[in-house]
DNA sequence: TAAGATAAGAGGGACAT
DNA sequence: ATGTCAGTCTTATCTTA
């Protein structure tokens, strides 16, 4: 789950104590609690592609996946006749096999356009990658869903960029690895709008069952920003709880909420954190955070501590 | 200068037509 | 399929303490 990344140091504090979160992709310091959530170190092992046709240089792929390789690493031609080496018939073991080899072996080759079109959405991925910290199991998973995608003919007539950033951002909600549309968006180059159409396809036609974003992971994102101390972190953890209790935060966006419960903590210690600084840390507004804040003053058991 | 108030507009879900 | 409605969020501007 959590693994030690050698040689980096904390941009923060410089001490030689950042973990990663293997689920999220997340760096962040055991010190001083810094996140580094705009680039993933290279920090794994060198993986290199499995397929070299016509005799080129083993490339450096970029995740240890074979999900990620658009022909899953097979580019050879099975042998349609089950015998083996010496002309003798297969086990049968062996022949069920052959014979799923012999499956994915016709899917990669034998659907020319909709090879062209993974592999250069999984290049698209490939760079978002780079963009944005996204874990190898998020980018399996965007994989996955996006081959899911193309088999149902969704991409039809939309964009490749959406369509896989979409996968993406679903990947991330499923692995709740906390990213907003807008972080995804802001990778992909795309607008917000239509990835977000794309997604809500993807949701409807693969029945994708995702858990609801917990605004408590994204506190940690935003304290992190504005390196705020872990006692204000943990009272905005209470205040969610209470909102969260009252019914106040269902329907609401996770990083609004999570602003405004930072803000109230804001308000009991340290106070010289602004409504602006948290909009901005949060990508919500400031009219956001004060609506949220309204509806957290109306609650009967949320009383303002000073 | 920070915070609050207000208004207009976008986008999408629920529901009825 | 299309339109309406309530609700949310954003952008912009003005006022208040």
């Amino acid at each position: 789950m959590v693994t030690l990344t050698k040689d980096s140091n904390c941009l923060r504090c410089g001490k030689n104590s950042l973990l990663t979160d293997d689920v999220t992709g997340e760096q962040f310091c055991s010190k001083c609690g810094y996140v580094v959530s705009e680039k993933i170190n290279e920090s794994g092992p060198e993986w290199r592609s499995f397929q070299t046709e016509s005799g080129v240089n083993p490339a450096r792929t970029g995740a240890p996946s074979s999900l990620l390789m658009h022909d899953m690493g097979l580019s050879t031609v099975i042998n349609p006749i089950n015998k083996d080496a010496t002309g003798k018939p297969l086990s049968s073991s062996m022949k069920s096999t052959i014979e799923r080899l012999r499956t994915w072996d016709s899917r990669s080759q034998s659907h020319e356009p909709e090879d062209r079109n993974l592999r250069q959405a999984l290049n698209e991925l490939t760079r978002m990658k780079d963009k944005i910290a996204l874990s190898s199991n998020v980018l399996e998973k965007a994989s996955y869903l996006y081959r899911k995608a193309l088999e149902k003919k969704l991409v039809r007539g939309r964009s490749i960029s959406a369509m896989i950033a979409a996968s993406v951002y679903a990947a991330c909600r499923d692995t709740e690895t906390p990213r907003t549309l807008r972080d995804v968006a802001d990778a992909a180059n795309v607008k917000r709008k239509d990835i977000a159409r794309c997604y809500r396809l993807l949701h409807y036609e693969l029945q994708l069952k995702m858990p609801v974003v917990n605004p408590i992971q994204c506190i940690s994102r935003i304290s992190s920003k504005l390196e705020l101390s872990e006692k204000i972190k943990r009272h905005a953890i209470e205040v969610l709880q209470i909102a969260r209790d009252n019914k106040e935060s269902s329907g609401k966006d996770p990083m609004g909420l999570a602003a405004t419960a930072l803000y109230i903590a804001c308000l009991k210690y340290e106070g010289n954190i602004t409504q602006r600084d948290l909009a901005e840390a949060a990508g919500v507004t400031e009219v956001t955070i004060r609506n949220r804040f309204k509806g957290f003053k109306k609650q009967p058991s949320f009383k303002l501590k000073s």
